[in-house]
DNA sequence: TTCGGTTTTTGACCTGTGTCAAATGGATCG
DNA sequence: CGATCCATTTGACACAGGTCAAAAACCGAA
């Protein structure tokens, strides 16, 4: 499990195209113009497919690509010096991984598949060639990192200032917003990851984090089974959001 | 106090240049070849003062302008819905302001002055024009932004996992180091924000914040009069930081 | 200089979450 | 099919930090 987390790029045989990808409205080419999507499909080079359990890639590795995640789901981690590690997000389908490598072309977090995943590799030396002609996918990229930088701060509000109920809830509405885009239904799912990586995520020990769950079921806003979720009443989880004295 | 907030652009009558700027190892053109540097300039149309207690930009403001600081102090906040605020950030010479603004066209929280100050500012269009002709700007402020999700995940870490004495340890080395990287003391230093800045910046409240400081210079790490502080033991600090169980 | 408001400090007490521990339930694998 | 391992749930208790309150220190304005 240690020695072989790293799978070997492997290419895939078939030509891999945004132009022709249903997620190309929630990735990178959202809203480009045809010509331009066609010479986006240039900078994929390559999918890679990674097993549940293995690592994507690892804080120190050199940065050299962003992945767009096509189908999956992975967390992000950091550890601090001492070891200690916390989960920082949580991608799915149409999600960019990576970004976080730019800043001085090693990687600082680690991505590890939650489940069999595959993501589109994009040389980042090609992405920057390539927005430097293409205005829109420059902007497009601007915007996605701009995104990445918000949703941060939302998540520094919730570390900073939630109590361990509200956390819940607005993580799940989180994740069931995100589902709904994908298509997905907004009120059912299957968690990809544990009590103890949602609890690292929120800033909970995974004991908070089933009782809330435990006690969310007994109000009747969700039913639980292991990591089978029904939201019952999402209006519910909303003003447990928002239920904080300001 | 609350209706004269904001203060009228000023451009300033004599010529700005960042080729002849002091903060220009810090700030956007860091190690730009002369040449492209020239053309930064050209860039940086206009300088506006911000007196202390005054907003640059608010959440909701349209996003037209990055912002570099050229003197002085920021703190940038955001509020959740039920009006709950939340420092997310303190920035000093060198530092941009308003890359949350890219997301969608508008910016995502408030800029405020702690003491009087003054910005360049950077017209967003033409940054993006301008980076797409001279690589070297494109790929620098690809990397500011990619430090700022890696400082916001830092933060998380932070946030998510560290007790108070932890985090206002962390938060007085981080101040040092980025004095220290402008030239002024790294022991010594005169806060610009409140008790219950600081607090909200670490999701603490102000009286923990207070005591920890207390503490602090009980056991000799450092000294406190008001908001002056001196270090009297980094290396104190920073095993304070690193005490925890991973 | 004095006054009024704000910031900071400190104390006493309370509560949400962490900690420790044990039982249960599901998965995986021979 | 049982054995093993891991994830999850639940309970009892402790403690860090929040809350409420009051005093002290400081700052700016007149």
């Amino acid at each position: 499990m240690e020695k072989s987390n790293i799978v070997p790029i492997q290419t895939q045989a078939f030509k891999v195209a945004c132009s022709g990808c249903n997620l190309r409205e929630l990735c990178l080419p959202i809203s480009l113009p045809s010509p331009d999507l066609e010479r986006l499909d240039a900078l994929v080079g390559s999918r890679r497919s990674v097993a549940k359990g293995d690592t994507l890639f690892r804080a120190g590795d050199t940065f050299e690509a962003l992945y767009a995640v096509r189908a999956g789901f992975f967390k992000t981690m950091m550890s601090s010096e001492e070891g200690r590690d916390q989960v920082t997000g949580f991608q799915m389908a149409g999600e960019l991984l990576g970004l976080d490598g730019i800043s001085n072309d090693r990687h600082s977090c680690h991505a590890v598949a939650l489940e069999d995943s595959q993501v589109c590799v994009i040389p980042y030396g090609d992405l920057e060639e390539l927005s430097r002609q293409v205005s829109a996918l420059q902007h497009q990229f601007h915007k996605i990192m701009s995104r990445e930088i918000v949703r941060d701060h939302t998540v520094m509000l919730l570390l900073g200032g939630m109590k361990a109920e509200e956390r819940l809830a607005a993580f799940l509405l989180n994740l069931t917003q995100r589902l709904k885009a994908r298509g997905f239904s907004s009120t059912s799912m299957m968690l990809r990851m544990t009590r103890e990586e949602i609890g690292s995520y929120l800033g909970l020990k995974l004991e908070t984090v089933s009782r809330t769950f435990s006690r969310f079921q007994e109000e009747g806003l969700l039913e639980v089974k292991h990591r089978q979720i029904e939201i019952l009443d999402t209006a519910g989880l909303a003003k447990v959001v928002h239920s904080a004295q300001g």
